[in-house]
DNA sequence: GCCAACGTTGGC
DNA sequence: GCCAACGTTGGC
C-alpha cells in the first residue's frame, strides 16, 4: 500500500506491448542493466500522512510492521521504468531498501524482502482507488506489483543527506556510489541497487554518522 | 509551499 | 517523430 507514486490521470497508453516498453533510449539502457547486474533495491514511500484526493497517502515502514505478516502488496505505481523493475526484475528472496521521502528527514529506514513476484497491481482496477486507471483492461493489465516483507530496521536511519554527500565525493573518487540512481535518477520510486552500492550503505549503519 | 527536474501527452 | 505544454515527484 504504499502511496509513493501519486495519481495519474493517463488518457493513453504509450505501452501496449511488453515487454517492448519504452523506446526512450536511456531507459532501454537501464533494462539492460538492470537484468544484468541489479540484485537488490530501494523503494520509496511516505512515512507522514498527506491527504490525496481524500485519501491519506501515509505508508512509512513502521506500517508495513503492522501488516498482517510483516507483509504487504507495493501497490499505486504507475511509473513505466518503476513497473518494468517490479515486473521484470524483482525476484523472490531479493533485498530491498525501504526508504522514506516526502518528510522532513527523508532516507532509509530499514531492509524488506521481495515475497511474492510480481502480479497483476488490482487498485489499476478499482474506480474509488486514488491510482485507478480507467484504461486498463483485465484481460492485460498494464500495472503490476511484488510483496514485500520486513526485515528489520536499519541499526541507524541513514539519512538522505548523508547519502547525498557520499555521492558527490564518490562522483569525484569514484567509489561506489558515484552512480546510484537515487541521485542519478531521483524521481524513480522503485531504483535498482547493483551489490557493489547495497552493501557499501549497509556498512554505514555502523558507522558514526558525522 | 515553492519549484527544479523530468516523464507524459498530444498537436502538428 | 518533434517538442511545447502540462503534470508529478520530492527535496528543500
Amino acid at each position: 500500500m504504499p502511496r509513493t507514486e501519486r495519481g495519474v490521470k493517463r488518457k493513453r497508453d504509450t505501452d501496449e506491448n511488453p515487454p517492448k516498453i519504452n523506446s526512450n533510449k536511456t531507459q532501454s539502457k537501464t533494462e539492460q542493466k538492470a537484468n544484468s547486474c541489479y540484485t537488490h533495491w530501494l523503494m520509496k514511500s511516505e512515512p507522514e500522512s498527506r491527504i490525496e484526493k481524500g485519501v491519506d497517502v501515509k505508508f512509512g515502514i513502521e506500517d508495513l510492521k503492522a501488516c498482517e505478516n510483516q507483509t504487504a502488496c507495493w501497490d499505486g505505481v504507475r511509473n513505466y521504468q518503476a513497473r518494468n523493475f517490479m515486473r521484470d526484475d524483482m525476484k523472490l528472496g531479493q533485498k530491498m531498501f525501504f526508504y522514506h521521502s516526502n518528510t522532513k528527514v527523508p532516507g532509509i529506514a530499514g531492509i524488506c524482502e521481495i515475497v511474492k513476484e510480481s502480479y497483476p497491481d488490482h487498485t489499476q482496477f478499482d474506480p474509488k482507488d486514488i491510482h485507478y486507471d480507467s484504461t486498463a483492461q483485465k484481460e492485460n493489465p498494464r500495472w503490476f506489483m511484488v510483496d514485500v516483507k520486513f526485515e528489520r530496521m536499519l541499526k541507524r536511519f541513514i539519512p538522505l543527506t548523508e547519502l547525498k554527500q557520499l555521492y558527490q565525493e564518490h562522483k569525484d573518487s569514484g567509489g561506489p556510489l558515484a552512480n546510484i540512481a537515487l541521485f542519478t535518477r531521483a524521481r524513480l520510486s522503485v531504483q535498482p541497487l547493483t551489490t557493489e552500492e547495497w552493501n557499501f550503505i549497509l556498512n554505514l549503519e555502523d558507522e558514526d554518522p558525522e
